[in-house]
DNA sequence: GGAACATATGAGCAATCGTTCATATGAAAA
DNA sequence: TTTTCATATGAACGATTGCTCATATGTTCC
């Protein structure tokens, strides 16, 4: 624990021998940075963007609004596992849902989401990753 | 596996005979949503923005180019975890490095990144998630 | 050449994730 | 009220993740 900290110690003192590399330059980068919260908050969001069963439910509810049995059958996955990502993504703020007598419909929350998504397929579709 | 099959296919029944569920519709659906490739590239990018060292990383690079042991000082974390995600960031395109001396200096490969960041940042500013 | 430094990498391990299975809830139909 | 259909949820399990530790690679300085 002690020699965890003593080593980084060191490799600071180290590093900041380089010319460009002073104490102030790195705090006053920190200082730039958004919030740690804010950063948290953001991979917590991209996070629950990155799994391919999620995605595809969003692009779907793209087009619009669709019940979860909808889903389950055009991913042709389990009813159960749709819903424990539909939770996800409701409790991310990215989809609401709405009942209509025994079934419960879903759509997208929020406006930016499509964009973010559509900026990422952009980014694919133009030869990176 | 036969039988996960039978109940697949009498869900799938029973929820197209809601007034709107025509296989149609689904197969329909289907042609429009990005397809399964380039979704799953998409989620793969979001995947990776989706941690929030990578964050970090990235957005310390957002201001300029860095070398590896001036992040590693910057978030406080081991040279070898920051080498790692590093590793990461460089198979997905969105970092490049380019060697001075003894040290490899890090920079954003991308500009798609710097802006669908941004738009993550915003949302999670504007009271989602 | 060898020592010192900067970075990369492989193995290993705890933690997290995405699914399945079984079951609970809740609304409609009989 | 009982049955049926649509969805939600908890436990459990294998797979993946992000780190650490030890070590390898590659560069500079002596």
């Amino acid at each position: 624990m002690e020699e965890k900290m003593k080593l980084l110690q060191e490799q600071e003192e180290l590093c900041t021998e380089h010319p460009h590399h002073s104490g102030l330059i790195l705090e006053e980068m920190q200082e730039k940075m958004p919030s740690s919260v804010e950063l948290e908050r953001t991979a917590e969001l991209f996070k629950v963007l990155g799994d391919p069963t999620r995605m595809q439910i969003l692009t779907a509810l793209f087009t619009q609004e669709l019940c979860v049995c909808d889903i389950s059958d055009l991913l042709g996955m389990s009813q159960s596992a749709i819903s424990h990502q539909l939770r996800l993504l409701r409790n991310s703020r990215l989809v609401k849902n709405r009942r209509e007598g025994k079934s419960i419909y879903y759509s997208l929350d929020d406006t930016h989401v499509a964009t973010i998504i559509a900026q990422g397929l952009e980014h694919i579709r133009h030869g990176n990753l």
